[in-house]
DNA sequence: CCGGCTTTCTTGAACGAGTCAAGTCTTGCT
DNA sequence: AGCAAGACTTGACTCGTTCAAGAAAGCCGG
């Protein structure tokens, strides 16, 4: 029960340590790239009493103070992840929308070197690959 | 009136010609990146009955056999550009969410070389970058 | 040039993710 | 313990998008 590293992230982040807040925390460390429906459903499991709007602030907080990170691929509802600083990329399969992480090719910061920008100061370069996931890769016309 | 390279543009695609169809192009070509609520609004001024789900389908149409391309930036309803295969990405401001283009910055598909991917097989890299464009950055705090 | 098949458009309802607002409960500090 | 700011609950609501059924138009063969 690492629950107290947790406690730790929230307080140096100027955050309260809550029920709801430890109990987001753990359902999306257990279940990366979770939408909010699903980070909900799993805080529920603990914390049957937590409001949907509970879970929507304390995902916003997080983002907000950088402890979790929100994607938010075309056509799929907001998810979240805990790694968090290292760069890392992601991949989303066309047919059922699973996302995995995908380490930076590059290794530094891809492609941030953005030439003509119109302007723009660029602060951060996100990369999305999409493709096929091996299970529907194998499975063609499923659903 | 190049309406003609529309034309050809549908039929080459298996698509009907059709009036909502011609002015959703010609929309987009004038508003690139506007979300579907301003392309609607666009074609309307030509056509004015012109129904919303005419343009949903439409724009779906279009998408779907590669005339124009859809983005959707976290946080921003989907939007549509003309300017396809040609592999550029998109900066987006973080506080107004206006996007323009960025030639792509490594030249040939970037990063695409993503290694371990967890079984996934990639077919396309997208990249977008997050910044702030120029009129935002000099006026701090507006709205 | 016309019928007829198919695709596309219109109308109107519905859905899901996310947000807003008001009031109550908790946390962390003193 | 007691207080003030912050966090949570409840419930209504918005917005982008999709579903469904029927009417209308485009395109093909004759």
């Amino acid at each position: 029960m690492d629950d107290s590293e947790f406690e730790h992230l929230l307080r140096s982040a100027d955050l309260r340590v809550t029920r709801p807040r430890l109990a987001v925390l753990r359902a999306v460390r257990r279940h990366p790239h979770a939408d909010t429906g699903s980070v909900l459903a799993a805080v529920r499991v603990e914390e049957p009493n937590v409001s949907h709007q509970a879970v929507y602030d304390v995902l916003g907080a997080l983002t907000d103070s950088g402890l979790v990170r929100r994607i938010q691929p075309a056509g799929s509802a907001a998810r979240y992840e805990l790694r968090v600083g290292d760069n890392h990329h992601h991949v989303v399969c066309r047919s059922c929308g699973r996302v995995a992480d995908v380490d930076c090719a590059v290794g530094h910061r891809p492609c941030l070197t953005a030439s003509a920008a119109d302007g723009f100061v660029i602060d951060e370069a996100e990369v999305t690959y999409w493709g096929t996931c091996a299970e529907c890769a194998s499975a063609p016309a499923a659903t």
